[in-house]
DNA sequence: AATTGTGAAAAGATTCACAGCA
DNA sequence: TGCTGTGAATCTTTTCACAATT
């Protein structure tokens, strides 16, 4: 397979901050960290899988590509990543297998339990969001200052000050900030305090965490505003 | 400034497809295409800029790398690719100066008319985002074949048979897609038939669409899916 | 005949380091 | 003295092309 045909188009462009890696020596034999830019395209492929026909047993790169809106090339050399990869030669690489590899590279093992603070319209809609079960999260907890006689998708809201308390008894391993940006700050510091490692922010706002802590920014305003501009020209 | 002590840890790492950057002659000058990672950062720079208080006349490399989360060497990179870099020596950028430049560099003359398809909990939540107006963006649409009756954040909810229309009457530049993954692609071909050239896609759901238009994908199981990976090593 | 796996080449992005200017 | 602007070096990512395998 090559460049399209029909095109894909821009397959959605970066956002791109720095970080580096190493490789790590387990028990004598060496796994090199997964490059960042690849980390970033196994959740397409995983997706493509899961929605792949019940009883198919093999699927090549180039179909993966396809639905992708990579190359095929850069499907074979991503999975090559992986450890023990799967393909067959002339066959393509067996959907089970291929699965089971990305989520294990993706770290999703049992249900990953998630929190989201601020019970807000945005937090409101990603508690309602369905993929969370099908595609290994829980929502574990969802806390606020406010609104704290609701309950979001079956999910009590409770205080903010609980925080730290549940996220010890609930093993709360991400944190969604779904706030105003004037508090994203604080709450991602209660966040780390409680324990939390990896934060996803929804608040226009960068928030500063200690090393060790993974943030990940989604912002509405900044896909807009690199959206407007290829847009011109 | 350099690699940081507190650090800001890893700031939003990529989400990685490709594009091809090529030199557009312009009246005999030639304006070299700004690297898509630049364009990622700059949505960022300017909300910095946005922030300082109303009276500053200047600011260091410094400043912006250690608010944004990058290195100095990096911001001077990435402004010297605007046109007619606004830096002095010993001084820095001159505030008002910088921000023209990079809204410009971001196609943000007018307010851009953005249209959102989907009128459910995501939909609702996008149009209530207070900093669409503050941004340079202006809500010019909602719709949706349902929730006909409804009215978000002040604006009327319209049927998605009149997207055509209206997309020429109110010049909708950028479509924001909310719906449940099942009908994106549809939407997505709806948008691009009514001459909108750039989408958001909050859909979980990879949308095909033509040469010439663009496509961003914002997703949260792809976020958490990445995250999960980081924080398991 | 089909399709993976992968070195090597090419392209792109980041960092370094320092000359140049206010 | 302080801070920008930028070429050169380095690192990362993508693409190429083809031998290897079923």
């Amino acid at each position: 397979m090559a460049p399209m045909n029909m095109a894909k188009s821009d397959p959605t462009p970066e956002s791109p901050f720095r970080r580096n890696s190493t490789a790590r020596p387990i028990f004598g034999r060496v796994t090199r960290d997964i490059p960042r830019a690849t980390v970033g395209r196994l959740p397409s492929y995983l997706r493509f899988l899961g929605g792949l026909a019940l009883g198919r047993p093999t699927v090549s790169s180039d179909e993966i590509a396809e639905r992708c809106g990579v190359t095929a090339a850069q499907v074979r050399k991503d999975l090559s990543y992986l450890d023990g990869s799967s393909g067959t030669r002339g066959v393509g690489y067996e959907v089970d297998t291929l699965r089971t590899l990305i989520a294990r590279a993706l770290g999703l093992g049992a249900e990953v339990p998630v929190v989201i603070v601020g019970a807000g319209n945005m937090g409101s809609a990603l508690a309602g969001y369905g993929g969370f079960t099908k595609q290994g999260f829980r929502v574990a907890g969802i806390h606020d200052i406010d609104h704290l006689d609701r309950q979001i998708a079956g999910i009590q809201v409770e205080p903010l000050d609980r925080l730290g308390v549940h996220a010890v008894e609930r093993a709360y391993a991400i944190g969604i900030i779904a706030t105003p940006a004037a508090v994203a700050q604080e709450v991602a510091t209660a966040l780390v305090d409680a324990g939390v490692r990896a934060i996803l922010n929804f608040a226009p706002a960068v928030v500063e965490v200690p090393p060790g802590v993974t943030v990940r920014q989604v912002d509405l305003a900044t896909e807009l505003q690199i959206l407007a501009h290829y847009l011109s020209r």
